[in-house]
DNA sequence: CGATTATCCTGTGCGC
DNA sequence: TGCGCACAGGATAATC
C-alpha cells in the first residue's frame, strides 16, 4: 500500500501529535511485527520523549530522547492510527504505545508484513544504509549515472530500476507508473536511457510525489492506506494510468494498457508513453 | 551473475 | 448465495 507520499503524509501526522511527548508504555501484542530483533526491547523506550521524526523512502523513523530510533516499515497493508487510551483495539493491532498527554499510538497491520524495529547505530540507523537517496532528493545525475549503468542489450525494464530502492528509495508500484507518464516513456522500455531522459525522469519524479503529498497520498478502492485518523488521501484521483487499464487516457482519451512483468501490474498510454 | 519465482499473510472481489 | 481462485501498495531469499 504505501509508498513515498503516504509514509511521508504519515509521518507529518505523527510529528504533529506526538513530538515532544513522553512514552509511557509499549505493549506488543503480535510480536511478529518486531521480529528483527527481541520485541522486549521496544520497553526500553518507556519513559524517553519523542524528539523528531524523518523519513528514508518507505522507512519511518521516530527520534527519541537518548539517541535511539524507532524505525517503522508499513509494507502492503501497516497502518499507524491514533486512538483514546481506552478505546476498543480494532483487528490485526500489533503494537499499542502510549503517550503521557497525545493518546495512542498503534501499529495495525491485516498481512503482518510490516515490521518495527529499534536502531542504536546512528543516524540515519544502519540498517537503512543499502537504500538510494530519497526520492524526493532525486538529482538528475544521479539517476543518469544509473541509467547509464544499465547496459543498452540487457532488457531490464526502466520501472524495475526506478522501484529498486538501492538505486532511489521510496517508490513502489503506482508511482513508478505515474512517474512514467509524466516522463512519456513506457515503465516496459529498456532502462538504459541517455541523460535528457534520466534528467526529465528525475524532474518527474519529485514533481508527482510532491503533488501526491499534497493530496496526502493515494488511497485505492480497498480503502487500505489512511492517515492517522483513519481518513483517506486523494491523489488516487489524480491517477493518470495506474488501475485504470481501458479508461480513456486523460491525455489523447485513448485507453490505457496494462500489462504484467515481474509479478506485478504496469499501467501506460500507448499514445502517450513511447 | 542477472533475471525470475516463491514466500511471508489476510482480505476482497470476481467468475462460475 | 456460496465457493474457490486471483490478486493487492513490498522486500528478500531461493532458484533457474
Amino acid at each position: 500500500m504505501p509508498e513515498l507520499a503516504e509514509v511521508e503524509t504519515v509521518r507529518r501526522d505523527v510529528d504533529r501529535v506526538y513530538s515532544g511527548d513522553i512514552l509511557r508504555h509499549v505493549r506488543v501484542i503480535g510480536p511478529r511485527t518486531v521480529r528483527r530483533h527481541s520485541p522486549a526491547l521496544l520497553a526500553d523506550l518507556e519513559g524517553l520523549t519523542l524528539t523528531g521524526t524523518s523519513r528514508l523512502g518507505k522507512y519511518l523513523v521516530l527520534r527519541w530522547s537518548d539517541g535511539c530510533h524507532l524505525v517503522g516499515h508499513l509494507r502492503m497493508s501497516g497502518q499507524l492510527r491514533w486512538a483514546a487510551p481506552g478505546d476498543p483495539l480494532q483487528v490485526h493491532t500489533h503494537a499499542v504505545f502510549s503517550f503521557a498527554r497525545a493518546g495512542e499510538l498503534r501499529f495495525v497491520d491485516p498481512r503482518t508484513f510490516g515490521e518495527l524495529f529499534v536502531s542504536r547505530t546512528g543516524e540515519p540507523p544502519e540498517e537503512l544504509a543499502h537504500l538510494g537517496p530519497d526520492a524526493l532528493d532525486l538529482s538528475a545525475a544521479h539517476l543518469a549515472r544509473h541509467l547509464a549503468r544499465q547496459l543498452a542489450g540487457r532488457r531490464t525494464p526502466l520501472k524495475v530500476v526506478l522501484t529498486d530502492q538501492r538505486v532511489v528509495a521510496g517508490i513502489g508500484n503506482i508511482y513508478a507508473d505515474e512517474i512514467c507518464f509524466a516522463a512519456r516513456v513506457r515503465p516496459d522500455r529498456p532502462a538504459s536511457v541517455g541523460r535528457v531522459l534520466a534528467s526529465r525522469l528525475a524532474g518527474c519524479t519529485v514533481d508527482v510525489l510532491s503533488r501526491a503529498i499534497e493530496a496526502r497520498g493515494s488511497t485505492l478502492a480497498d480503502g487500505q492506506y489512511c492517515d492517522l485518523t483513519g481518513q483517506p488521501g486523494s491523489f488516487q484521483l489524480q491517477h493518470a494510468v495506474y488501475n485504470r487499464d481501458g479508461k480513456p487516457c486523460r491525455s489523447c482519451g485513448r485507453p490505457v494498457a496494462r500489462a504484467r512483468f515481474g509479478s506485478r501490474s504496469a499501467y501506460w498510454c500507448p499514445s502517450c508513453q513511447r
